[in-house]
DNA sequence: CCAACATATTCGTCAAGGCGTATAAGTAAG
DNA sequence: CTTACTTATACGCCTTGACGAATATGTTGG
């Protein structure tokens, strides 16, 4: 009576892939804004100032290498980093993305994000956008 | 009068091109085999029983990215990890150098090194290979 | 069901990389 | 200089992935 498998898992974590994932501006760049916090897609498209399909596409790249989840929320898919299966991918991960918060773009963005999620009426892609909500399983609570 | 540059730097760390580095089979397992010592091409080739050039393909790779540098000794070229300029990237370089040594695959490999450093006379591509020497100044030294 | 909205996928195009093969470049020895 | 040896690069072929544009999917409300 196995419950339905949620998403087909490899049976052992894959190294390229998940460096591969890495390897991609606009895909650290979203892994930086997420950081402990778990965002749906519209934010992304208006703090990055990159079309939607382009947007998608990397998240959904990420997904694959295992990197991150989606909940669906309404309309509304919402993204959130996850530990990998891999311990060591895991604190890998957990320190890329400290190093991403020393760099001056990437805080940038952060700011940005801040700045929206405070007065998300003002921008037009996000006027009825959820608010993010930090992520109960940080990666470090790992 | 300015010396000769030994090598064009960039003036600042490129993230995307150290991760794509890294999102290769072939060149994880160099980076493995490496580790603290240093190796000349021909024991990368007897080791991972690949064709040569691209072994020393995926070194040029390594090297463009900033995680290895060249020793040349006559016929032979030594290759050794080097830690990169940002410091963040050594880090993590570091901490995956640790990652990969858990892995089967990647023992096995050391494995075979130490046999064939041990008899190099035995494999017909080292009759007169140098051995591999420590690198006096390792990534962790750091 | 239909319309509006948020997100995902597809398609065509293009550049980057990986590989095998062949060949060039650098070095030591005769 | 010529040869042998070690390593690097060039070439052609193929796959992967990134992109913009268009379109499909999924959800909510009327």
């Amino acid at each position: 009576m196995a419950k339905k498998l949620p998403r087909a898992k490899p049976t052992h974590f894959n190294m390229e892939r998940f460096f591969q994932a890495l390897g991609d501006a606009t895909r650290l760049r979203l892994l930086n804004l997420m950081g402990d916090q778990e965002l749906c897609v519209c934010y992304f498209v208006e703090i990055l100032k990159q079309a939607q399909p382009k947007i998608s596409r990397h998240l959904s790249y990420l997904r694959r290498a295992g990197i991150v989840e989606t909940r669906r929320e309404g309309k509304w898919m919402h993204y959130h980093i996850t530990p990998p299966a891999d311990a060591g991918a895991a604190q890998l991960l957990c320190q890329t993305l400290a190093w991403l918060k020393q760099g001056r773009a990437m805080q940038a963005d952060r700011a940005r994000l801040g700045k929206a999620c405070c007065a998300p009426a003002k921008f037009v892609t996000l006027q009825s956008a959820p608010q993010p909500t930090a992520v109960t399983r940080t990666l470090k609570a790992r």
